[in-house]
RNA sequence: GAAUCGGUAGCUCAGCUGGUAGAGCAGCGGCCUUUUAAGCCGCGGGUCGUGGGUUCGAGCCCCACCCGAUUCACCA
């Protein structure tokens, strides 16, 4: 940092003035911890703890938080404490706390935002609502700048209406700390996502498979087609790439002897910026021996159904103006069919010339050097991605745009891989794994003469990987799980920035 | 990268065909011992995103730039 300090606001040269104050009365203006015995939740629903005349006897409670609002009617106030489960009340009187800490302390000197302690007993006011009666009150942390006021407000209808609403997203993103403070909607959201990843890791721990941790920064980088992050190792004086997918390391691990491994991971793409994407993304990725892609759909169902279930109670799930339905079995529909349905054009045989001229009749963009795959990939973005918005497995696509998945048993041309499409959207991609070295090495060189073509997003090619699997890899079903777009889904989120803590953003 | 919309007090926003900036909340001073968007009386607070230009005069008009949102493009 420079020394050079932005200008003060007026309300911020006030607080500062007012921690000042404060040490002035010999109060610790950030004092180092305080005994809390409740949360104001848990006082909101346990209605025994009322009392109406407290005695020594009666329970008495000690909770922290943030003060929120503040009604002051002289020798009493009441104000509203949050903590970091919720909202509750506070009563305190000059005559309960002395008049030094109410008429000084309280009165004078603690703003909104403030950390304050309060001990005392619950009881309920003349309208109802279930309040602490504070009997000691304690400072825990002086804010100097002011937090946005948002109030909520129940209308007549009974419909909680807010005023001066912290709304701005720029702010909200850039600021995620006052969001969460001021907005308890952005907290759920979060929480729903940690619940989502853990009721996921649950799943795939019952089932014995191991969570374990492969590199960020890789010499070589593969697994997807996207543009890396480049950096150095000054040690070594070597390039090094973030990651843009587990998927080659986990693979080794499968070689080594591993029945089922996994990784929540964070990947790194060198892309634009939508509400879709982020440059760096969580997934998970699954890799288990001797399975195929068939069981890979009946497992990733089941488990994105005991998801769905353990976050709302329910297989339906409110998303935008859909409810959308993880009940299993999902439908299946082979690649071309899915095309076929929706553009009355039959993919299936045709040479890449063939293809190109449908794609052109549809409509679709061409550019220079679109291989067969892409021309595909872009008639079902284009025609049937969208349509997908109850949970569907697409499978069987053209190995020209797979070549890490092994090719099809049975249909000529294509490989056992599937996408789980909903709302609209990728969110899973999986398949049977290839591991014929010799297969696997011609595809990678297909991908180097498409990267000496001009893709930059073809694969290079990994030689480290391929004496892995010489060395001999089991029948292995894969999956990469997109964790951000399910937990869109599953917070019913329009953006992938709302189910992020910290989107990427230009520096200020 | 393109289009559209936006950036005014700590927060939310108003500001007409250009006339020198306003409300509510928040803040400050005072009154008020069961309030709840508490109330009542009084007061302060602004580089109107940045830089140019037009004009007697710009928050408003023109140009450039910065930042954001949304859509599209790119992209799984």
């Amino acid at each position: 940092m420079t020394n050079s300090e932005p200008s003060l606001s007026e309300q911020q040269q006030i607080r500062l003035e007012k921690l000042n104050q404060l040490r002035e009365l010999n109060i610790n203006p950030y004092p180092y911890n305080y005994d809390v015995t409740h949360y104001s939740t848990g006082i909101l629903e346990n209605p025994s703890l009322v009392t109406e005349e407290p005695d020594n006897h009666t329970l008495r409670v000690a909770l922290a938080g943030r003060v929120m609002t503040r009604r002051i009617m002289g020798k009493a106030s009441f104000f509203t404490l949050q903590d970091s489960k919720g909202i509750i009340q506070i009563y305190i009187r000059r005559d309960d706390v002395g008049t030094e800490t109410y008429n000084s302390v309280f009165k004078k000197l603690v703003d909104i935002g403030d950390f304050v302690g309060i001990k005392g007993f619950v009881f309920k006011t003349r309208t109802g609502e279930i309040t602490v009666h504070a009997e000691e009150f304690e400072f825990l942390g002086k804010t100097v700048r002011p937090l946005p006021t948002p109030k909520e407000v129940e209308n007549d209808k009974g419909e909680i209406v807010t005023y001066s609403a912290f709304s701005d997203k720029e702010h909200r993103y850039r600021q995620r700390y006052v969001d969460l403070v001021v907005n308890p909607e952005v907290k759920e959201t979060f929480i729903k996502r940690t619940k989502m990843v853990q009721a996921m890791r649950d799943f795939m721990n019952r089932r014995g498979y191991l969570e374990v941790e492969t590199p960020v920064l890789q010499p070589v980088y593969g697994g997807a087609a996207a543009r890396p992050f480049v950096t150095h190792h000054n040690a070594l004086d070597m390039q090094l790439f973030l990651r843009i997918a587990n998927e080659l390391y986990l693979k080794r691990l499968i070689v080594g002897g591993f029945d089922g491994v996994y990784e929540f991971s964070k990947d790194f793409r060198n892309e634009g910026l939508s509400r879709f994407h982020n440059p760096e993304f969580t997934q998970v990725e699954l890799y288990v021996a001797y399975k195929d892609y068939h069981w890979m759909m009946d497992f990733m169902e089941e488990m994105i159904e005991h998801v769905a279930l353990d976050l709302h109670g329910s297989t339906k799930v409110s998303v935008g103006d859909h409810e959308i339905d993880f009940k299993r079995p999902w439908p299946r529909i082979p690649m071309y069919e899915a095309i076929m349905n929706e553009t009355g054009h039959d993919l299936s045989g045709k040479s890449e010339n063939e293809i190109r001229d449908i794609a052109k009749k549809l409509h679709i963009e061409i550019e220079e050097g679109m291989g067969k795959g892409k021309l595909i990939d872009e008639i079902f973005g284009e025609y049937v991605e969208p349509k997908l918005i109850q949970p569907t497995f697409i499978t069987d696509y053209p190995v020209e745009m797979s070549p890490l998945a092994k090719k099809h048993r049975s249909k000529e041309g294509l490989v056992e891989r599937f996408e789980a499409i909903c709302n609209g959207k990728e969110i899973a991609n999986a398949f049977s794994e290839l591991n014929d070295p010799v297969d696997q090495r011609r595809r990678f060189e297909d991908q180097v003469r498409l990267r000496s073509e001009g893709d930059e997003e073809a694969m290079t090619l990994d030689e480290d990987f391929l004496r892995a699997i010489e060395y001999g890899m089991p029948p292995t079903a894969g999956i990469g799980i997109g964790i951000d777009r399910l937990a869109m889904i599953m917070t019913n989120s329009e953006s992938i920035r709302d189910v992020l803590f910290f989107p990427l953003m230009r520096p200020e």
